[in-house]
DNA sequence: TTATTATATTAATAAATTATAATATAATAA
DNA sequence: TTATTATATTATAATTTATTAATATAATAA
């Protein structure tokens, strides 16, 4: 039985909508697009986007849960990529309707 | 005094993560894709969206006060259609990256 | 006119998010 | 070893968002 249109959109709409989230607050979206132009450190994205130490680690984390971004470790810091490159993509399309 | 690429990264993101908002959650995103493809009346998107009637009501009247969406009355039903071609923007986007 | 259908509004409540404060850990420096 | 710096964790407070239920309005049909 062939999926319809409507059930097709339902599925990509529940996905995409799950990966927007994170796009769809202000500091979290600024964090993004840094760390999509180039890796950085907690310290760097916590004076970058504004955010306190423990809400920048908090939000880190849970990025990194969901397999959005990643992180490696330099001596005491900690370095965070993106990791999903849905996540890279979509930023790209945005920096191209918005910034361009 | 120029704007420096911080400044200017963070207006940006305040304005499109407050578009992205409404695309960040799946019923709404899922509205708001029936709506670019073709205008539809409020059954029609209660219907597709699998949303009571109440809600599907309330989100378009935000939508709606938000700018992102316009309505045109036919008899007893209501059409909705996209206002701002911002959102048209982001949602062809989203499909060229995930539905193509 | 009365009944029915489509949509809107309001209020109350449930659920999820966001932010803060306090504290912990781990690496390096003194 | 002790102090300092960078990051993480936990608990909880504050706020926002989502949802439901009840009711209202407005257009059309019977």
């Amino acid at each position: 039985m062939k999926k319809d249109k409507k059930q097709i959109l339902t599925e990509k709409c529940e996905e995409v909508a799950g990966l927007l989230k994170y796009l769809s607050h202000p500091q979290r979206m600024i964090l993004l697009c840094w760390i999509a132009d180039s890796p950085k450190t907690v310290g760097d994205l916590q004076e970058l986007c504004g955010m306190s130490q423990s809400l920048t680690s908090q939000v880190l984390a849970k990025m990194k849960a969901e397999g959005l971004v990643s992180s490696r470790k330099d001596g005491k810091f900690v370095t965070y990529q993106i990791e999903d490159q849905r996540v890279a993509k979509i930023i790209n399309s945005l920096n191209k309707i918005f910034c361009e």
